[in-house]
DNA sequence: AGGTATCCCGAAGAATTTTTCTGTACAGGA
DNA sequence: TCCTGTACAGAAAAATTCTTCGGGATACCT
């Protein structure tokens, strides 16, 4: 795992909140958990522009974080599921709202960048 | 300036917020400005732990994304000033949220990853 | 002229994150 | 047996962001 080299002042409670979800796929990661616990390949189906491994690596890092609950069923074929735990519904509303000002301002956005396609 | 290779799916309501606001400095700047305007050396005493550089290509995207307004001064020595405009302010209850959540969580994470001062 | 201060910007390299490729392991089905 | 699906992880490459270094411009002051 990567050791980070120059360290971030987390005692800002702006700076620790981004660094928790300011990953390319978090913040998508928890939109798609709020409503119901997933299994890995659901999850890649649903966020295909995501790459596989980095899927599984945020999400690691979502659980470490405990923002997020791995269970493993210990059947065959194997079978797990990541579920949002009471601490990442926290952060909930601020996805909400986040998603909200998107929705409200994105044609200022499409305009000026083009569909990104 | 660097040109992407890999498109952003900006469609999604969720990655277009988060790509103006989740550069390293960006929230703290929006924050900063968001009492009054600052001039550029003001800003940098402000933050000081971000790179001069740094703050500057950050602001300058921040302006161009019309979150934050620039206003030069015709004067000498040369001054000029960055502001939030009402754009930019529609996204301070997410910035709010933010350091409320930091606020109220920090001790579980700075018992995680020390100090990291 | 040499020093200050202000603001801005280019370029190279380091740091970090993301992407891609590859490999492990298990068991079911053709 | 070979191929499939599921889940996970190492390693190298590529992409992106951040850092550092240094320069340019302007006009003031000594």
């Amino acid at each position: 795992m990567y050791e980070r080299k120059i360290p971030v002042d987390l005692t800002c409670p702006l700076r620790l909140t981004m660094s928790l979800i300011d990953s390319k796929w978090k913040s998508c990661i928890l939109d798609e958990l709020r409503g119901r616990a997933m299994r890995p390949s659901e999850l890649h189906k649903a966020l295909p522009e995501a790459a596989p491994r980095v899927l599984d690596i945020q999400l690691k890092e979502l659980v470490d974080d405990g923002l997020v609950s791995k269970t493993v069923y210990p059947e065959l074929p194997p079978r797990s599921e990541y579920a949002i735990t009471p601490l990442g519904m926290t952060l909930i509303p601020i996805i909400d709202s986040m998603l909200e000002w998107g929705e409200k301002n994105k044609e200022l956005f499409v305009r000026k960048y083009g569909e990104m396609k």
